[in-house]
DNA sequence: CCGCTGCATCGGCGACTGTCAATATAGATG
DNA sequence: CATCTATATTGACAGTCGCCGATGCAGCGG
């Protein structure tokens, strides 16, 4: 959080697995954006906390207790979360409420799709036995 | 590279979406994990390229050039996931082969799935215009 | 108007990450 | 064995990250 500023809102960055053809230069940075904001045992804890709660939203005071990290860390957390698209706030008189955007989640996750073709590249292409 | 070169190989941390239920502070730092080796636009292109490569595998040698980095750096990437569990490599004489392993993917891919919920938790719970 | 509470921002510190050049290792080949 | 090629490892450096304490700011209640 010192030069990366810059909101990585970006339009959408493709979403065919990547599984199916390389990725350009330009999608890669933007995907590996969001894979960084989930890439924190804190944050994905977060983020499942906030949307399996009942309205699928949260007040930042029901997210600073099951945490060992200080208020300040969680509300670090939660700009990153935001920045990185994957959930909204708003302000409601003395609290904050935080939910998830879904179709965020979802852009990712469609990615890692490596299709129906489980069983051709299952574990080695066309080798005989075990690697390391 | 310094300290955490312990294999990020865990069991499979969970399964079912994170949305649902609040992760384990032990899932999370293993899911994490997973997610950390996709938080790099090389290691991200790295994936795509051996994946979407005709036999699902790729030499190291087809790996180096399409990129702007050195090849030491490639080789520490795909070590990196590697050690994540997303892609393993057998040597065949001079060349090392690398191939994805699809399940790791999936495993990851299946906890962003927020579900088919889509119309409830939408956009925004139960608020009126849009937000910051 | 004043203090209180909820949350965000700031400044700094230690740890980790991505990168390279240099070097080491493994297999092939002469 | 000497040597060449393909890949991995090492060591160093700059940049980034996660964390905290201190502080700032916005609503609320007296």
């Amino acid at each position: 959080m010192s030069k990366n500023e810059l909101p990585v809102l970006q339009p959408a960055a493709c979403c065919a697995p990547m599984t199916r053809e390389p990725l350009s230069e330009a999608d890669a940075k933007s995907l590996a954006a969001g894979f960084k904001a989930l890439a924190d045992p804190v944050r994905l804890r977060l983020l499942s906390l906030i949307a399996s709660l009942a309205g699928g939203e949260a007040c930042v005071c029901d997210l600073t207790g099951p945490f060992d990290v200080s208020q300040p860390t969680i509300s670090h957390h939660l700009r990153v979360l935001r920045e990185a698209g994957l959930i909204d706030c708003e302000r409601r008189g003395t609290w904050v409420y935080y939910w998830v955007l879904p179709d965020a989640l979802r852009r990712l996750g469609a990615l890692l799709d490596p299709g129906p073709d489980a069983a051709v590249t299952a574990t080695a292409p066309t080798r005989i036995g075990a690697t390391a």
